[in-house]
DNA sequence: CGCAAATTTGAGAGCATTCAACTCCTGTGG
DNA sequence: CCACAGGAGTTGAATGCTCTCAAATTTGCG
């Protein structure tokens, strides 16, 4: 039902429900007015899609404008790792510019769209706009958190508690965005999830239906309802087994 | 006994040996005078001495000068995760800039010092220097890319696998920085080591016993020597012995 | 409606952890 | 200079979490 889909989705960046999210919180309307005019809206496109491939020379970075994308990095060995999954108002690409090629690859989950931002205008207009370059930097920090806490995720936490953070981190994110907390359809493959969290696929599938043994939530599909967050926050934070006492029935 | 520190260590940017690795990178002279006005030199600290602290307010980011740090994030529950070895010329802090306050702990590993980089001045001059404005975003994106290939190994390497990549990696590193690539001293104890590894130490340890008997290495205490480096990333891309492609999804 | 892909479920194996004991450093004080 | 304390590092054995393999079942889509 509810999806990562946004409703209103004006074209530009002033009209745009994602405007806080995005690069042009913070900025006055003359300047976002300005930012508006290098954004470049590109045509939705359908599930599968690559948005570009790792490796590729880098010429803008993107800001996912509905759906959901992955992104994924190849080792040497051919095995690769979903760093991320993003959201409408999230950037995309930003590890391109230390390099100047794609250090990963883009995928659309679902029907999503972008908008393109031209990096040479981008830069040169940051110069320009303090509000830009600050938004900017922001951004790049977030993104470094984010992967920060990933680490951490996987180099502390055991399979359940690395689920539980996913879901809670995808509420908390869906909620940012005006849509449900607790009842969310999943745009990515269960194989996605269990790649992102360093996991097997039948692990994740367990876990799920553990999940909705102890009441924590329920799940079909891919359609997913926190019934208990709190719990599921237990779950995270404390040690396993803390939240919850399978002994109290035979 | 070659260690972290380097050899020719002046006050200004201008002189100093890690321009090139720096932020100076890339930056005329007189624009480089002008972001030497802003930094401050620390005098060096010791060893487990903290640079900053989790949580508290930023206002500067650092660049490494001499030694070695390391940071670490707190999870909630107490557990923490070491997100990176920080050698001279790296940035540190940068996570910081989203919040305004430190995402993650600072420590140096052995006698070390800093260059501050009072951030409003920093973001200042960024807008007024282009090329100091790309280099601070290269090495943000940077930061982002190490962050990215460690998830690629956490998430999808054995024990064996990701301990030759952070051998490898900090070859590569002290070589950048003219040391040798073959023989270093660890400046991190095993236990760091496992942390940033997500092993436990006892792990570590066999890994480097085994390594030795397999006359990949040769280890005594923190001092190291690459033998077979070749061999080493052989081990880190393929899988010679057991041919079993761990974790799901290709 | 039917096939292929995705997901779930079950059973057994393996890699890494945990627990425990021991040895080796390193720095300190007699 | 050496003894000693305490942390760091190593080694061994056993348990366990998660993976792999295998097969059933459902879902998605043409």
């Amino acid at each position: 039902m509810a999806s990562f889909q946004l409703h209103e989705m004006r074209r530009a960046c002033t009209s745009c429900s994602l405007r806080e999210l995005c690069l042009p919180d913070g900025m006055s309307a003359e300047d976002l007015a300005r930012l508006d005019e290098i954004v470049m809206r590109r045509r939705p496109v359908g599930r599968q899609a690559v948005l570009f491939h790792q490796g590729e020379p880098m010429s803008s970075i993107y800001a996912v404008r509905s759906g959901s994308v992955k992104s994924t990095t190849l080792a040497t060995d051919g095995g690769e790792q979903i760093t991320g999954f993003h959201l409408p108002g999230e950037l995309i690409g930003l590890d391109a510019i230390a390099t100047g090629t794609h250090g990963c690859t883009v995928t659309a989950l679902e029907t999503s769209s972008v908008c393109e931002l031209p990096f040479d205008q981008l830069d040169m207009l940051s110069g320009q706009i303090p509000g830009l370059r600050r938004q900017l930097l922001r951004l790049m920090s977030r993104e470094i958190r984010h992967d920060q806490r990933a680490l951490l995720m996987l180099g502390q936490k055991n399979a359940e508690q690395r689920l539980a953070t996913l879901l809670l981190n995808l509420s908390a994110r869906l909620q940012q965005r005006g849509l449900s907390a607790t009842r969310f359809r999943l745009s990515m493959a269960r194989g996605d999830i269990a790649n992102y969290l360093g996991l097997a696929v039948e692990t994740v599938s367990r876990l799920l239906a553990r999940f909705q043994e102890q009441g924590l939530l329920q799940v079909a599909g891919r359609e997913v309802t926190l019934l208990d967050s709190a719990r599921l926050r237990l779950l995270v934070e404390c040690e396993p087994d803390a939240a919850v006492t399978h002994q109290g029935r035979g």
